[in-house]
DNA sequence: ATAACAATAAGACAATGAGACAATTACACA
DNA sequence: TGTGTAATTGTCTCATTGTCTTATTGTTAT
């Protein structure tokens, strides 16, 4: 019903396993505010048809997330977002999704064959950019 | 489930290894296009039985063909032939590739909302662990 | 001989898939 | 209003599949 459209996109060959990929861009949705508390996720069935995965590799992401106390899985009902206590909770999400992000943006960059250093400046030079009030490009092109 | 029948000829008193028989000859079958993009490989197991050898053997032909760029082998998955963009990996640069993930990492993170201390942080934290041997991956779901 | 190295094997392990199952909801019908 | 049946949804258990670490085997250089 009311479940909303969610896009997650994965990435077979980052080496990253699919249900922490699910729960690193479900996390990132909640701490930008794309999800908010009450918003019904797909089910585990419609997200891992849209996904082509098997719907348990779904279940275990959302398990998981429900354990963190990010979203409230009722057997029978769905699967929904989880009241955000203030503060300090999404402080600790926003953390979260960071690691998240991060984790993703390495495996991607592991996988183009990046040594460390050439990472660390590659970063630096648009962080720096970042910092003089330029903020990086918006334009997705994946 | 749909892994396609490949027929591969060992030749145990060629000299060569079993690993790199295997290898060449799944290169030709998808140089001749026996084999195609998406196509499913016979799984590590399966294989081995056929050729009456231990299927760590085949895996470790699945695992180069895999870091070659032609195969994608997924854990709990299968193995898959890999579209191979014969000009778009080879022709774009790497740094221009790792300029363009970069931007969109900070893209994402500026999105959440992120100080630039927070991400020299998170990413200091897991370049760390890269350079110490560990792959980026996730133990933290407490 | 023996040390070093590559190829292969063995087994534990993690990620994913498949199917039966239980809780909840929706709805027809009395 | 109540009830029974089917559909929907998440849970549980186990099999499948690739990964990793370590041991064994065979070859080669010293």
């Amino acid at each position: 019903m009311g479940a909303k459209e969610i896009q997650i996109k994965l990435d077979f060959r980052s080496g990253l396993p699919i249900y922490v990929q699910i729960m690193d861009q479900i996390r990132q949705m909640v701490g930008s505010g794309e999800l908010e508390q009450g918003d019904q996720l797909p089910t585990v069935r419609q997200l891992a048809t849209d996904l082509r995965i098997n719907w348990n590799t779904v279940a275990r992401a959302y398990k998981l997330l429900d354990e963190a106390g990010l979203i409230s899985t009722q057997q029978g009902r769905g699967t929904y977002i989880w009241e955000s206590p203030p503060e300090a909770a999404t402080l600790i999400l926003r953390h979260e999704a960071l690691e998240g992000l991060t984790r993703r943006y390495l495996a991607e960059v592991i996988r183009l064959g990046c040594s460390p250093e050439e990472v660390t400046v590659a970063l630096e030079q648009q962080l720096d950019l970042w910092k003089a009030g330029d903020p990086p490009d918006e334009t997705d092109q994946n």
